[in-house]
DNA sequence: CAGCATCCCGGTGGATACTG
DNA sequence: CAGTATCCACCGGGATGCTG
């Protein structure tokens, strides 16, 4: 693919287009919001499998992250009902991370993600 | 902040893992990286279709994106081989962008991730 | 029309220190 | 252990003006 300025043998715009995606628009900004920022995904695909992860396990787990980032991604995602929080009060404190069924269902998507990245031409 | 505190009725951390998804992480970074950025996915869901736009029709579709940034996404796209740029050289110029076939063939697993974000729950 | 160059602001996110 | 609080650097991204 040599980027720029080839003559162009290109046709017809006479096709309609099949799926709207202007509409889709919408939804889209959602899902950017909800699944954007530097963290989200690497800590989802760390609770993916029905796992529940306390907050120092996601710490070691993801060590270029900070306290700070670490906790406010996750609070943000358990404010849009992905992630769930599992306090257990007891001497030394523990909190456990998971999936509600909604954020374990985002599991195939963003496998279908991985698969599409993998599958890259000239790999 | 009351959130919290449930006494915690949990049971079986029985369940093993079955995705792995600790492995996929480093494919993450880099899905993270060519899909990030305020308008990466806004763009692609105008391209979707095998439309062929011209910058001006990018800027009118997507009213908010300054040309900067329009251009900036559009060519980091380019550079990891998801969408294509045309040129026509004529008198006033003319460019088209498109999806190339890898690009293309990220639409199903985006749209998923619409119908995701449609399906949450308390809608 | 399709960009590039420059300036600049605000927010994102890192580092560090402190607390229940 | 699981956070909170603060300070601050950086750069994502907007506005404007100019060019081929």
């Amino acid at each position: 693919m040599t980027s720029t300025h080839e003559e162009v043998g290109y046709l017809p715009p006479s096709k309609p287009v099949e799926h709207t995606p202007i509409s889709a628009a919408s939804g889209v900004e959602e899902v950017i919001r909800m699944l954007e920022g530097r963290w989200k995904l690497v800590i989802l695909f760390h609770l993916f499998g029905g796992k529940l992860l306390r907050f120092s396990d996601l710490e070691r787990a993801i060590p270029a992250i900070s306290q700070k980032m670490l906790i406010q991604q996750l609070r943000q995602m358990e404010a849009d009902g992905i992630v769930t929080r599992l306090v257990h009060h007891q001497v030394p404190p523990k909190v456990e991370y998971g999936l509600t069924d909604w954020g374990q269902s985002l599991c195939p998507s963003l496998d279908a993600l991985l698969k599409w990245a993998a599958a890259r031409p000239g790999s």
